[in-house]
DNA sequence: TCAAAAGTGTTCGGCGTACACCCATGA
DNA sequence: TCATGGGTGTACGCCGAACACTTTTGA
């Protein structure tokens, strides 16, 4: 992968890249294929979650931040540790041993990964990259495809962990453009819940929320009436953290 | 440490064992001390958590397990796993190389550590051990005692990990005995979240919930009125889970 | 003028919070 | 009888939940 490091061969680092396209939730999957060299059959075509080994001299965070740029181009987005899968048998099943054998890249018949769940604002990434072919595809789909390894494990846990975190923590506005609808908005946290919420409701609450500031702008392009725009101020939520209790919706 | 399994050189676990004595929250620590073979002069003294390296055929969730069975006796206690620490100098203080040498058992120079908390429901536990000397020390003192290695983190993240999911997950009772009092339970989430809680309404609260159950038996062996004793029902609380929202307490 | 989404207020019930006194027991 | 913690009820304010129609724009 890198001719300047040394990879270790039983610690990787699995990272489940989540984005939003204003209507569901979606994940980056890369897909892992292998013909045989000879006659070209088909020997083995799936998807895996965007992962890899773990420097020598590289910190964990670092190593999760250079998979989530070698695969999308990316830097400085969200990323954070949920879990990591060390279960002795988490890479034995027979495709994925053949997998191994096939690659031929040293790896260690027993490999721990620390998950990591990366948000991304916008599903509009040139996800082309010359060494991996990479699609967005939606979380509910990857949820009933048989992924390579545990990584229908690792993205359910990811799902979890999203799910617990947007409650506290202010990092659904990571899946959003630095400015966005209340609609948006509201549609996100209807996705990732996968609950209905009432737009009344919603409206007033976040209207009351002094870090979610609204812009003169407006919506354009749109064949109907053009939402107001709005931005998640961080240094006011910061300020505001402790008068704060209950959820964020 | 055993004869019959190979450690992994590069991964171990640490175990942030807590434990309430009905008065403020404690953590073992496992006392470090190397001397001078010759003069008996203290070379290195100080504390670390409970953690050893995986073994090559062993779940990483097992291997918690087993150091937590081995330094505490005890079996069958709570056990989760809250964050993986890999940074590349988190092993490098130069007291910890000192004694990595000392120790002289063939770790690597770095280490990536899987954290994990425990949660015993008595601090009565025999914390004698033949390999270890062990003690329960209070979580406000270990805060400010200079640990091994990268444990203070350590500490403070499962710490965070427990207030948080406190609030949610009937982990609190894992800290207390088959039967307790209401006074028992609200000392124990004063102490785990630092906050003072208003008696009345703590108890008005408490008595509405289905799944703690109040008990015919009363305290015994106290010197004023003896308090009722309570039970905590695991399968009224799965089985009420989606009736609830909000907090525990 | 139509379609499509934006935007807006009120009512109600329940939950959290504040707060002070009597009770039962062992010493 | 005293000390110690056990045990109890009310009033109020706020927040979450339910609910339907008008407005603005582009096509």
């Amino acid at each position: 992968m890198d001719a300047f490091h040394k990879t270790i061969s039983n610690v990787s680092v699995d990272c489940v890249i989540f984005g939003f396209d204003f209507e569901k939730l979606n994940v980056v999957l890369v897909e892992r294929e292998f013909d045989d060299p000879v006659t070209g059959v088909i020997l083995l075509k799936d998807f895996t979650l965007a992962g890899y080994h773990i420097f020598e001299d590289e910190d964990l965070d670092n190593a999760a931040y250079r998979i989530l740029k070698d695969r999308t181009g990316l830097e400085n987005i969200y990323l954070e540790q949920f879990a990591t899968f060390g279960k002795v048998q988490r890479v034995a099943k027979a495709k994925d041993q053949l997998w191994l054998k096939l690659i031929d890249q040293g790896f260690a018949d027993r490999v721990l990964t620390v998950g990591y769940f990366a948000l991304i604002n916008s599903t509009n990434v040139n996800l082309c990259s010359e060494k991996y072919k990479i699609q967005w595809v939606p979380v509910e789909e990857a949820n009933g495809m048989e992924l390579a390894f545990d990584h229908n494990e690792i993205l359910q846990k990811a799902l979890d962990t999203l799910r617990d975190k947007v409650r506290t923590e202010p990092i659904a506005f990571e899946l959003l453009p630095e400015l966005f609808t209340l609609t948006q908005l509201q549609k996100l946290y209807e996705a990732i819940t996968g609950n209905p919420i009432d737009k009344r409701n919603f409206r007033k609450k976040k209207l009351q929320m002094p870090f979610i500031v609204p812009m003169k702008e407006k919506q354009e392009g749109v064949s109907h009436r053009p939402a107001r725009l709005f931005h998640f101020n961080r240094e006011i939520f910061d300020n505001t953290r402790n008068e704060r209790f209950g959820n964020l919706f």
